[in-house]
RNA sequence: CGCGGGGUGGAGCAGUCCGGUAGCUCGUCGGGCUCAUAACCCGAAGGUCGCAAGUCCAAAUCUUGCCCCCGCAACCA
């Protein structure tokens, strides 16, 4: 019979920065699946990979000098690198750059082409011209460019489109028929109410503004835009259009789509309607998981918020990290990361309740029977309770898997572990060892202790790759043992007459405030971020605003490792002198302030500046109430063009201080007088 | 009336779909034990489940209205 295949892929991730603890999370969620699903004999397909082209990427290449090619196979190779610190055990790894994938993907293009669910048209957006980008209407600011601020024209540019539009119904009709497709139920009726039952648009899916991208065979001005490009990447990995395709004929369709909520929308919508028109047949679930955010808040400062995985590994080593991933959060719920929730549940989960069972279980082996148990055991009270516990451990652990719940399943398996420590002061086998007469007794005891860890290492797995076999070898199993998933479901397969190995502790505990103190020397720009979720930056969101990298470079200690330890992004461009000169800094007093109405951030100031006064409209009134305001001196940037900010006029901006969490305006040592220039 | 998430003992969460003893983890306090990583086990204190009204024999859970917090979007010059 041939083996039941489970094909699984996390998005492509884009490598314009290197990634932080949020891409983690979702790579090692798909991870943890693709562990489980193998240890139940399944024959699992996991990709992850890379989404390389774009203008982002160009660009940023451009700014080091550096052929985009050049600068991704820098952070690709850093990529690769975390991934196999975290022991990743990713079947494939796909780059769209990948010269198999580009193929592919100019076969598709062509196809939906020649079929006609791809037509050339004209996109009509508003161009920026120094920043080379073309706008929506809607992301307009003021009628400017949003990057930039400056002048926009309307252009037209010539461009390819998919019909989108048509497949809405066949959407709308699959995702009602099938309800697990989405996952969760919430992101279901998002889709449908948000996006599907509105009206879709067709889609732009070629660009001529730049040429870091898969060129169209029929048209070599235009190159294919993010979406056939990336998205089509769950199915070219397997040989799609290809020569060999017979991966694609095993594995396809996929199971599941592991990803990020903010992207749910182009797996849900484009890629099956893109599929549609292909006729191949959809994935068969998209799971959309929640984001994992930093700690936020004052707290943050005394914390540090060190988020870089490779740190963390370093310091706790890869199954804490895993472990804490897993764990904390509840998937497709967002939770929250900071570095005292995770070595909390370090100290409690690992170290003391099951780093500490094996460490006294490993302890009154070797001093009670000088290292092996006798084969002489007397049952007795409390046994049943805790066999019958485990009888049902592993079928509960496999109920919650399937279902992607791997925080209520390590629950489960904690709360066994949990009762086997109870079990040690139930039966105090300290008390049975002072006469030679209870030694079957005690033999049975410990070794219902051992056999508990025995199954506890099979089922522990899926999440964390280096303890099992740590636990294992403590408890002298060797090899592969009694070490398959089924056993886990066969109590008393710990086997006679091993010998044990008492060995270092497997989780030390941690000295909480100490570390504390450390990180924070670590991380000395510790401020409070919002991480974006793991896949901020996978497919189209380059169009989407601007990344906030958690784990930019400023947090990184210098002895790291080099997982994408160059970020050719941090610098801030050089200036001369003669570029600070065009600023006019003044120093003006306020005179007034307010409140605009409508607005949540924005205050008018009135101030005076050398007998002359200026009105300012300035985005601090979270930060600042306007009592609080007036008769501060203030340095104002004077020779700002005026804008309309909610109307309002604005003659020239404040400066002011600020990180995500807090704002402070820069005021001056002593009084100078109005009008007073700053340089 | 922009979209979404949320308000449950000191902290973080579950329970809400399918009304019926308010549960878990951490912390605090007290006790036990000594095999173990100052760990482990037991017990206790602590909540009018954001507010109000309604439905019902019964509401954290259903209905309606309101308040507050957090993301996103929009104004952040």
């Amino acid at each position: 019979m041939e083996k039941r295949t489970f094909y699984i892929t996390t998005p492509i991730y884009y490598p314009s920065d290197k990634l932080h603890i949020g891409h983690s999370y979702t790579t090692v969620a798909a991870d943890a699946i693709s562990r489980y699903k193998r240890l139940k004999g399944y024959d699992v397909m996991f990709l992850t990979g890379t989404d390389e082209h774009g203008q982002k990427i160009q660009r940023k290449a451009e700014a080091r000098g550096i052929t985009p090619k050049q600068y991704v196979d820098e952070i690709v190779s850093g990529i690769k690198e975390l991934w196999k610190t975290m022991k990743i055990s990713n079947d494939r790894f796909i780059r769209t750059t990948d010269d198999y994938h580009e193929a592919a993907v100019q076969k598709i293009f062509k196809k939906l082409y020649d079929n006609g669910d791809i037509y050339k048209s004209e996109y009509e957006g508003w161009y920026c011209t120094p920043c080379e980008s073309f706008w929506t209407k809607t992301q307009l600011v003021d009628g400017k460019c949003p990057d930039c601020g400056r002048e926009v024209e309307l252009t037209k540019e010539e461009s390819y489109f998919f019909r989108l539009s048509k497949y809405q119904d066949r959407l709308i009709k699959h995702i009602e028929e099938n309800p697990d497709f989405i996952q969760p139920v919430s992101r279901r009726n998002e889709m449908l109410n948000n996006f599907l039952r509105p009206g879709l648009e067709d889609l732009c899916v070629s660009r001529t503004t730049f040429n870091w991208g898969v060129p169209v065979t029929f048209d070599e001005k235009h190159v294919v835009y993010v979406w056939i490009d990336a998205l089509s990447n769950y199915i070219t990995a397997l040989g799609f259009m290809s020569e060999n395709n017979s991966d694609y004929r095993k594995y396809w369709p996929a199971d599941v789509h592991l990803v990020g909520k903010e992207i749910v929308r182009f797996h849900t919508i484009i890629w099956p309607a893109m599929l549609m028109a292909l006729g191949e047949p959809l994935p068969k679930q998209v799971f959309g998981h929640g984001w994992l955010l930093l700690e936020g808040g004052k707290m943050s400062k005394s914390k540090g918020n060190v988020v870089d995985p490779v740190v963390l590994i370093d310091k706790y080593g890869v199954d804490a990290v895993r472990y804490f991933l897993l764990r904390e959060v509840p998937f497709g719920s967002d939770g929250v990361f900071s570095n005292e929730a995770l070595i909390q549940r370090i100290n409690s989960d690992l170290a003391n309740d099951l780093g500490n069972l094996v460490s006294r279980t490993v302890a009154m082996i070797d001093k009670y029977f000088g290292g092996v148990l006798p084969r002489q055991r007397t049952e007795g009270e409390f046994d049943s309770e805790l066999k019958a516990m485990f009888a049902e451990l592993p079928q509960k652990v496999e109920e919650l898997m399937d279902k992607y719940q791997f925080s209520a399943a390590l629950s489960e398996i904690w709360k066994a572990i949990s009762r086997t420590n109870k079990y040690i002061d139930e039966t105090m086998p300290w008390a049975l060892a002072k006469s030679e007469e209870n030694k079957p007794r005690l033999a049975a005891v410990i070794y219902n202790l051992a056999e508990s860890l025995r199954i506890v290492s099979i089922l522990i797995q899926p999440f964390m790759t280096e303890t099992p076999d740590k636990i294992r070898h403590q408890l002298g199993i060797s090899g592969s043992e009694a070490l398959d998933w089924e056993s886990a479901k066969r109590w008393g397969s710990y086997p006679e007459g091993v010998s044990v190995n008492k060995g270092e502790v497997i989780f030390p505990r941690i000295d909480i405030k100490k570390e504390m103190e450390e990180l924070e020397k670590l991380n000395p720009a510790a401020r409070t971020e919002q991480v974006p979720d793991s896949n901020a930056e996978a497919h189209g969101n380059k169009a989407a605003k601007e990344n906030k990298d958690v784990s930019g470079s400023g947090n990184r200690a210098p002895q790291e490792s080099k997982a994408a330890s160059s970020d050719p992004t941090s610098k801030a461009e050089l200036i001369t002198i003669d570029d600070f000169a065009k600023l006019d800094l003044r120093v003006a007093k306020v005179l007034e302030a307010e409140k605009i109405e409508g607005s949540d951030k924005l205050l008018k100031l009135k101030l005076e500046m050398g007998g002359e006064t200026r009105q300012v409209v300035s985005g601090i009134a979270k930060h600042y109430s306007p009592d609080s305001l007036v008769g501060k001196s203030v340095i104002l940037v004077a020779n700002l063009k005026p804008v309309k900010l909610k109307g309002i006029e604005s003659q020239g901006m404040i400066l002011a201080a600020s990180n995500d969490d807090s704002l402070v305006i820069a005021t001056l040592d002593s009084e100078i007088g109005t009008g007073a220039k700053v340089k």
